[in-house]
DNA sequence: TTTTCAAATCGTAACGTTACGATTGCATCC
DNA sequence: GGATGCAATCGTAACGTTACGATTTGAAAA
């Protein structure tokens, strides 16, 4: 509502001195800046968002595009703890972040083309990589300041933080084969999916190391949800020689493994050794022996802002790239 | 990059036919409509945000007020479909939307009081209401366009969604009196919280009809994480006479009351009786025997959008309010 | 007294958009 | 031929802010 053309007439000062007043200018007497910033707590002032972001070009916003699934499945729940870091850390640093979810159906590209166009955002960040991501060059291309959650196997440098996935799954691998596992069963995302690649990268390096062939019937694609990662994990156990291991995406994908173990009245540690990625901390609590890694997602949403933060802050400065560790829990 | 006075340059018009134009204004050409079609979509044109909002006064812009918790701790996992649900309707009502977090510390109104002045949005989604919540007297007082996701006792009328929590808490208890329960013990988050509020009342409706004298000490405050839930219950488990019925507040407080169990050797479903509100369907997906509440937490987001923009556009309509039923599922 | 200089303040323009009233061109009617 | 009316287009101002150059003021130096 008050504006600094009101604070201006109620002190009968400029409008130009009340703006430098409130940001401590040089070129104002300190009395009058005293008198400004009463006059402006007085009147409940803020400054005008959309008047700045037009003179400024800054907008003060950052947008995090988001995959989110189906209207009728559960969303990865690492997302939870991610938003939380990332808002948090958006709004200690003066910046208010947007959500942009995307569907299945969504053009990415699309997505980040139009925070290009509008300019309604100071900076963009994009999740859920692809191995080439198209989206990468572009917003190089654009100038747009942005930082990745993953990585993608281009030659270009450009912020982000990532997960370790391939020691994840190397040691997940290798936990379970330390358990007497031979047969071990991965759960992915999808083939294109940077982080699936790199899980894969580390079960097949452990794989490699113990001289065991890698079976491709072993490894599911698509664990987006419980449903299908219990559809997927009841058809492996249905095999005259069911895997005795399994190393799990997420919590849904574990959740779905332990429905299928329990309809068939089999046990998690013993039965099917069970490793899982986490990152609500959830799988420690189940009633089921598992190895646990567990992510700090929280820590990765605010280290996210904080890059942006000093890529806006200086474009030109070094490239920051951030790999988050997976500490392990035995659950024994 | 590109604007209105670029194209009216190009084509030789003016900024105001440009602007007419694209919004299919009666006064304009019908081929000129077209020409300045044509040349916006060929140079990538997307009105610029915040000229538009300085203009106009609205900027397309919904925030969500979303309380998380403390850093180390995981926040209620119904905010993540909740999230999904507003994000995804917002976008395609055109709007985006700001997640504005606010952690235990922070005060409420404060929060309210920052986005009312800054005018940075079009209307606000406030959640986690308490019964004589003060923002919403402040927001209809300012004629901000607003939502509650819950309800106050206030004696005014303003929009809201919420759970039917009574109701649930109701049919939730009298599900373990049907499994021969009689003590049984109850999960909530504060007492001032409205939601929790509900559910005592729900629970205590149904002990009355049965006869059934409360005992405080059963009912368990704070129940916000796994480890407060997990410890609340496993001191309950140690008493002489624990309870044989159990009402979890959410996923989490599941959690960690099957956590309490696991670790004592005890059964859901047979040492003690359990029945939890559940919005991303992970409980139906444990391996224990569970009656489940399940909301549709999507479905709410999506409500408080469609809400949201009714009032924007007339906030002198009717009042809506809409009140979420549980769909219960009894585990077995 | 005049000159010089720095400190403090002011006025104007601009960011991109839209609202409003004014203007132009052209066909129709008396 | 002049008046009338309508369709199409234009120009200006304004939203709230900041950047930049200009102006005022008062005191010190000449």
């Amino acid at each position: 509502m008050a504006n600094l053309k009101q604070i201006a007439a109620e002190l009968s000062l400029s409008v130009t001195t009340v703006s430098r007043a409130l940001k401590d200018g040089p070129e104002v007497h300190p009395s009058t800046i005293a008198r400004v910033k009463e006059a402006a707590k007085r009147v409940g002032y803020l400054p005008n968002h959309h008047g700045r972001a037009l003179k400024t070009g800054r907008t003060l916003t950052l947008t995090a595009v988001l995959p989110m699934e189906t209207r009728d499945h559960v969303s990865d729940l690492l997302k939870l703890p991610l938003i939380e870091g990332m808002t948090l850390a958006a709004r200690q640093a003066g910046y208010s972040l947007s959500i942009y979810s995307t569907t299945p159906d969504d053009d990415p590209i699309e997505s980040v083309q139009r925070q290009l166009q509008a300019r309604s955002t100071d900076g963009l960040i994009i999740t859920r990589l692809v191995s080439a991501d198209p989206r990468v060059k572009l917003l190089l291309d654009e100038r747009m300041p942005f930082v990745a959650f993953g990585r993608t196997d281009l030659d270009v440098a450009y912020p982000y933080v990532d997960v370790d996935n391939e020691q994840i799954a190397y040691e997940a691998t290798r936990r379970l084969m330390d358990k007497g596992c031979r047969r071990i069963a991965l759960q992915l995302l999808v083939p294109e999916d940077q982080a699936s690649a790199m899980r894969l990268s580390g079960y097949g390096r452990a794989m490699a190391e113990a001289g065991i062939p890698i079976d491709q019937s072993l490894i599911g694609h698509g664990m987006f949800t419980m449903e299908s990662s219990a559809a997927w994990f009841d058809r492996l156990l249905a095999w005259s020689d069911p895997p005795t291991g399994l190393a799990c995406a997420n919590e849904l994908g574990l959740l779905g493994a332990l429905h299928a173990l329990g309809r068939r009245g089999l046990k998690a540690g013993s039965d099917v050794h069970i490793v899982t990625r986490d990152s609500t901390r959830l799988a420690r609590f189940l009633p089921a022996k598992i190895g646990v890694h567990s992510v700090d997602m929280a820590g990765v949403g605010r280290k996210l802002i904080e890059i942006l933060e000093s890529r806006i802050a200086n474009p030109h400065g070094p490239v920051e790239t951030v790999l988050f560790k997976g500490e392990f829990d035995p659950g024994e």
